[in-house]
RNA sequence: GUGGCCGUAGCUCAGUUGGUUAGAGCGCCGGGUUGUGGUCCCGGAGGUCGGGGGUUCGAAUCCCCUCGGUCACCCCA
């Protein structure tokens, strides 16, 4: 097989019928439910300028190694969208809408590693943001939206957890005597270990290393170094979503990947997914981020969600299977002048979704191909019915295939009437 | 970036201690019904055995390299 190039590049996919009705059915779930809640889409450019992306950390892997970055034909330095936080928030910089701007987003993201069970290294992310609100029931809200949407989905093995990355006031204060403990603590595991202690403390806290866990497990807990604020924050957030009845944990060692967390922080996992990546969305706030981009303090919380890895955990759950009714009707074409064009265009102007072969096929072929194509119903364009200005049609559902003539002119309300049924 | 496993028709896979024109099922196309599918029967198309090099009289089968897939680590949706 020739060229390694004439293939998708290594971590992408093509996603071809009937699988994509899937993606449709995601995206259709999750911006319905977005709508209702008042957001709007939000489309931004799939390339930055890397400087948009460095803000999410420098200490993080996904500024550190895993930017697509390239250089225009204007020298330029761009990238390839790695998150979708950071983007939106450029884009609220950059046009000052009026708060709280509550936005959603569908976006390809990038990221160059290597690929894996539900991580790629293009992948899409559902997500919203709303900024300039510090109220906890901006929290609650956003939350709630992304809880939501896996429940419409049908999923029910995705738990809730969330925690506090503390305020400016208190969370320089954590990572001190963070630092300070794992420094000590944990003196002899290692370079690689000290050196992730120098470069970000709270990236220990979820490292996966053996060996680490007894010093991580007696690290401080950030809960205790919240400041008066943050904890009420927290306090508040958590009971709006206990009186929403949304079932959370919290979970202290939660910090996730990107620097400009602060205060709540959330990240939905899926039980179902035996994969090591069973997140299936996680977002937080980030009340800094648009004062560190040259914008108004403009405190604001998202989340982003993984379709991949909402598909996967869908497919583990027997969830979104295909529709096996893709059509109404097939039209067979037994006379072969041009009625059968025809037919199928007044069809589809008629709001039925209809089809047909091409290329001259036999009648037998014909039938075959309807059968296949899903459709509830074949209509047969036939010389006999033509003399009386009639078509046949056959429930292709039925096991004794039931044919009955039908008048051209009533054709259409015929389908429509019987079409979504069970039996005509 | 590191490591394990894998790479034969569109798909899922067989291919004996290396030995003649590389097979099956499903799918696809055609015929059996000169106007009828889904069952059944018959026939057909489709593969430089991922690619390159080497060993050998001879390689899908052995060796090396390379590309790709997959899973895991790091990290993350």
């Amino acid at each position: 097989m020739n060229p390694d190039v004439y293939r998708a590049p290594v971590g992408t996919h093509d996603v071809l019928p009937p699988d994509s009705e899937r993606w449709m059915r995601v995206v259709a779930t999750f911006a319905d439910r977005a709508v209702r809640f008042g957001y709007g889409l939000v489309l931004t450019p799939v390339f930055e300028h890397v400087e948009v992306f460095q803000r999410v950390g420098a200490s993080t892997d996904v500024v550190r190694k895993e930017m697509y970055e390239l250089t225009d034909k204007g020298g330029r330095n761009l990238a390839l969208r790695p998150e979708g936080t950071a983007p939106v928030v450029r884009a609220f910089v950059q046009h000052h809408p009026a708060v709280p701007w509550k936005v959603w987003y569908l976006a390809p993201h990038f990221r160059y590693e290597r690929p894996q069970k539900g991580r790629y290294r293009q992948h899409w992310q559902l997500g919203a943001e709303v900024m300039g609100v510090d109220d906890p029931d901006v929290d609650v809200e956003v939350i709630a939206l992304a809880h939501g949407f896996y429940r419409d989905l049908g999923l029910t093995q995705v738990r809730l957890q969330i925690n506090s990355m503390g305020d400016a006031e208190s969370r320089p204060a954590y990572v001190a005597a963070l630092r300070d403990h794992l420094r000590t603590a944990g003196a002899g595991l290692g370079e690689e270990f000290l050196a992730r202690v120098d470069q970000n403390p709270l990236r220990v806290l979820d490292a996966k290393v053996p060996d680490w866990q007894p010093v991580i497990d007696a690290a401080p807990h950030l809960a205790d170094f919240l400041s008066p604020a943050a904890a009420e924050h927290f306090a508040r957030v958590r009971a709006g979503l206990d009186a929403l009845g949304i079932a959370h944990t919290v979970a202290p060692r939660l910090v996730r990947g990107f620097d400009y967390y602060t205060s709540t922080t959330f990240e939905f996992v899926s039980d179902a997914l035996d994969a090591a990546q069973n997140a299936v969305g996680g977002g937080g706030r980030y009340d800094q981020l648009a004062e560190d981009m040259g914008g108004p303090h403009t405190p604001s919380i998202g989340f982003g969600i993984g379709i991949e890895r909402v598909l996967i955990a869908a497919e583990a759950e027997g969830l979104l299977a295909p529709d096996p009714q893709r059509l109404d009707a097939f039209v067979v074409d037994g006379i072969g002048d041009g009625t059968a064009t025809a037919v199928v265009a007044a069809l589809r102007e008629g709001g039925l979704r209809a089809d047909r072969a091409y290329g001259g096929r036999s009648v037998k072929a014909q039938w075959k191909l309807a059968d296949r194509s899903g459709a509830r119903f074949g209509v047969m364009l036939g010389t006999r019915e033509a003399e009386r200005d009639a078509v046949a049609v056959k429930d292709l559902r039925s096991p004794e295939g039931d044919q009955r003539e039908i008048a051209r002119a009533d054709l259409v309300a015929w389908l429509h009437e019987h079409s979504g049924g069970d039996t005509p």
